[in-house]
DNA sequence: TGGTCTCGGGAAAGCGCTTTCCAGGGTGAA
DNA sequence: TTCACCCTGGAAAGCGCTTTCCCGAGACCA
């Protein structure tokens, strides 16, 4: 059905290798005259390359693959775009794997994208922490990066792997800094699942903050909660059920996730509660509508985009080099962005 | 340096054809003992099989491609969502390509999904008015139509493709209506891109609603831009700068796309202008978060993750039939939903 | 009991490419 | 003029898998 490299050959009156070599590049040089006739082969058949073939034959494909907990977070969206469009910029194709934040999902999508063979494989979610599905997917990533793939992730994930860090503790710490200087004392923390590493990045940098002040997080109301939307609205009203009287509720809500952040606005919202005026709220990771909320919503500025580019740069830079040279590590910078949300200094 | 069948073969001590049939599927089936001794060698040798070899004897890979304009849009992030998910149940690997909204990047990418075999592309973006880049892509299409890929549209693209079809122009009139029944009766558009059919859909369907209260788009201020926060910002700044006068002002802005409405409550809030007091701004599309802007957006609600998923079910279900049978539309309802940036009925 | 099926196994032929290897002709130096 | 190269083109050997085709062994029927 498909036109093959063999066709254009044979109508161009060369043969196969001279066809690909003129076609698909190589190290050998075709003469000018062949390589023109066949080019206007190809042209004129229509000729597109057969792409797993000639990842079978090369032994290398032009893919990569990104792992993310969902592609319809705003968080997740600004961090694809970054990857997809540097590795289109590089001639790669990028695969999108939702994994839901599920170890086991995400094991199974590292599988998938093994055998596929894609050049790379970026783990933009969170690193976990429970030690098994840890060991598991290090394994998995161990078996891939020994036939040649090359693994980068976004967040810890590991100090064997290229990693792109931004200073989620650090960052953390500085809003808590920043909203105890506007004079808040009690603070309550919407923090993300136990299972995510970055929860506990974040939660350490507050406690880090708060005790600079002789505060501890064991004096702040805190609700666990998923990194969505839903999950914040549930936290603020778990919270808000545990501490009915007025007196008692805490004067700013810090949810560590900017979708966690417009749920608990949405419920307070619904609550007749001012923001700020009755309880203040804080975000983090400043996604692409966090100032278009209602109220503008602080938050901890992180550079989503350029986050997942670098992670693909990271890949593709180990692609040249020697394979087994140690991980590199890009740190990059975060800070507060204060808003409306809490009030003005 | 990978293991292959081969090498799991000859560890099970049985043919590559037995081998390849225990562990990849196929018609015929292995005996018990055989079987469980093939995959037990498979799971002790850690075989995961090669994707693009499979590919190329199956003739068939199993991916798809997803085209689209910015994966970090929230509008094509909910589309991306419900189209990897839908890939995903059904053991498919998505890739994700962001076009931009450029028709000669659009082309190059279907030469790209075509050049991979992916099994289905889906057209998430716009069509396109300008008839030149519709043929070429159109084309490109029908190339790849022809070595049996489905091709599905998300929003028209053409009667020759199977279409998931949300009522535009229906939802524009309807909101339109709606507004007109406020009492609205100066309404300034801040349509899309001339390029984009989908613009000139919405439009017409503002039009319709025009039309029954006696009134046209003529008489409206209008502005194009593209479908951007920014976009919208520069519209509304053109708008109130053709417009200085405080009576001149329209009564509401009514962009067509809720990414641009989110750039005009940006600048109107910038410029100390009150919405819906001052102006009043509706969108469209029902983005995640337009419920949770500052204020709250009215706008025309899209099943947009629904849409994604039915996308890529028709294209699985056109592999299944006839490829010749005819194309089928599934046409998805929308409808208003009436928030505070645009008053209190 | 002979003949016809069916079933499970293996050998081998591709799938569409890339790349090695070989051959022949032209070039420059001796 | 000869030898040693380099350069360009083609033949052919794979890449790792699926699938056809063939074969022998039982099962089943008459």
């Amino acid at each position: 059905m498909a036109v093959t490299l063999g066709q254009v050959a044979r109508h161009a009156g060369v043969s196969l290798a001279t066809a690909s070599r003129a076609l698909n590049g190589s190290a050998r040089t075709v003469g000018d005259g062949l390589a023109a006739r066949v080019r206007a082969s190809a042209e004129e058949l229509g000729y597109l390359p057969n792409a797993p073939a000639q990842a079978l034959a090369r032994a290398t494909t032009a893919t990569i693959g990104v792992l993310l907990h969902d592609i319809a977070d705003p968080y997740f969206g600004a961090l694809a775009k970054g990857a997809t469009d540097t590795a289109a910029d590089a001639g790669l194709l990028t695969m999108v794997l939702n994994t839901g934040g599920d170890p086991e999902v995400e094991l199974r999508c590292i599988r998938m994208l093994h055998a596929q063979r894609v050049r790379a494989i970026v783990l933009a979610g969170s690193g976990y922490t429970d030690p098994a599905a840890t060991a598991a997917i290090d394994a998995a990533l161990a078996l891939y990066r020994a036939e040649g793939g090359a693994v980068t992730a976004v967040t810890d994930h590991g100090a064997e792997y290229d990693t792109v860090l931004p200073d989620n503790r650090g960052g953390a710490a500085a809003l808590t800094r920043a909203l105890l200087e506007q004079g808040y004392r009690r603070l309550a923390v919407v923090s993300g699942p136990e299972r995510f590493r970055v929860s506990a990045e974040r939660l350490a940098g507050v406690a880090d903050a708060l005790a600079e002040v002789g505060l501890t997080l064991d004096q702040m109301p805190q609700e666990r909660t998923e990194f969505s939307r839903i999950g914040g609205r549930d936290a603020v009203g778990r919270l808000l059920g545990r501490l009915p009287g007025a007196e008692e509720r805490p004067e700013v809500v810090l949810a560590l996730s900017d979708v966690c952040a417009v749920g608990v606005l949405a419920e307070l919202r619904e609550r007749g509660i001012d923001v700020p005026g009755g309880i203040a709220v804080a975000g983090f990771d400043d996604i692409p509508l966090a100032a278009d909320l209602a109220p503008a919503l602080t938050t901890v500025g992180m550079p989503l985009q350029r986050m997942g580019a670098e992670a693909v740069g990271l890949a593709l830079s180990r692609q040249d080099e020697d394979a087994s040279a140690p991980a590199r590590t890009v740190r990059l910078p975060v800070a507060p962005t204060l808003r409306a949300s809490t009030g003005t200094p």
